[in-house]
DNA sequence: CAAACGTGGTC
DNA sequence: TGACCAAGTTT
């Protein structure tokens, strides 16, 4: 009886996507493997993060810094300027933490284990097996969304996540292959990203479907199941955004830890019920009609929006002259406050 | 172990 | 509009 692995690799053959960060099956099987540095990369930033926004941000990213010993030199603020935009920043802060450890404590070399990549910062259990797989073909188990769902579709598997992780990863575990085990890790996630999809999976083009479960108890489309969440709440706060006489803006860098820590941004009261005015200086304050609204993973956020032109010291924050103020640098949240004041 | 942590696309 | 979803990690 052929191997469901076996089957996986064949269909990998035929219909791998193309990445960038990738090396397709046809040259892995010569023996070529990707650059660890690109494929980390690509790891980290794929965390929770569709194929699609990981691209552009992959491709600036190798640009601005081609090694690894590129980014561990780099300035902190240029590369969360650089990640800006891409969501979860804690991952910037541990990409470089990791990237500085990498040079410091290993030569500048990726390790190449599982166990041993697993004590670097921002790097899981996920992201140490993908790495570890994919970049020098070591037999890990990966397991992540996609693996999750074909191994509950594959098995039948009705418990719901998160509790059913440990015996998805089991089910996964048997069935990793010794050898091709980059390729087997990104077949499967293909497999789920594409034909395993979470809504209306295409069973009829699946290479395992003669072999799944949940395909011929009919149960595919509603598998897995998930513990259900509570509903969003919806926060509020006021943004300040003052203006030097001479157009400079008054910015401030949010802290390390927190939601968009180490990230640049407008002054602002905290997030809550009934936010403590904190106006950054003591001024006049004109407020905006408009109101700028963003959903974070957890809350909906409304921001009312003041604004003031004033040479008044302020209490915290920075200016930043009008020529070097770079929107594209604020996470979204922000650049949806600085898009309300031309539209206001 | 549950909660915190972003964003953009989809239904 | 709102809830769900995407190659998770940290606390």
């Amino acid at each position: 009886m052929r191997d469901l692995a076996q089957d996986l690799l064949d269909w990998y053959d035929v219909h791998a996507r193309d990445m960038p960060w990738r090396v397709p099956p046809a040259d892995r099987k010569t023996g070529v493997l990707p650059d660890p540095y690109a494929v980390w990369l690509s790891e980290v930033m794929l965390q929770q993060t569709t194929v699609a926004a990981v691209r552009a941000y992959h491709a600036k990213f190798m640009g601005l810094w081609p090694t690894i010993a590129d980014l561990a030199a780099a300035e902190d603020a240029d590369v969360m300027a650089a990640w800006a935009g891409l969501g979860y920043y804690a991952r910037a802060r541990n990409l470089l933490k990791c990237a500085r450890a990498i040079v410091a404590d290993h030569g500048g070399d990726f390790p190449q284990t599982n166990d041993a990549l697993l004590s670097l910062p921002g790097i899981g259990p996920y992201t140490a097996a993908a790495v570890s797989s994919i970049a020098f073909d070591q037999p890990s188990v990966v397991v992540d969304g996609n693996v999750e769902r074909v191994m509950a579709r594959l098995h039948d598997v009705h418990d719901p996540l998160p509790a059913s992780k440990p015996k998805l990863t089991a089910l996964a575990a048997a069935l990793t292959p010794q050898t091709r085990s980059g390729d087997y890790a990104q077949a499967v996630m293909d497999l789920g990203a594409t034909i395993c999809s979470p809504r209306n999976p295409t069973c009829a083009l699946c290479p395992l479907r003669l072999r799944c479960a949940a395909r011929a108890a009919g149960t595919a489309a509603e598998l897995p199941k998930k513990t259900p969440k509570k509903k969003t709440p919806t926060r509020f706060g006021i943004a300040y955004v003052v203006r030097r006489t001479d157009g400079a803006w008054l910015l401030e860098t949010r802290p390390e830890n927190g939601l968009l820590g180490g990230m640049l941004g407008f002054p602002t009261t905290d997030w809550s019920d009934t936010p403590d005015p904190a106006p950054p200086v003591d001024t006049d304050w004109q407020t905006l009609n408009t109101i700028a609204k963003h959903t974070f993973t957890h809350f909906h956020l409304e921001l009312t929006i003041q604004t003031s032109t004033t040479d008044v010291a302020p209490t915290r924050g920075h200016f930043v002259l009008a020529a070097d103020f770079d929107p594209t640098a604020l996470p979204t949240a922000m650049r949806k406050v600085y898009a309300t004041l031309r539209h206001d």
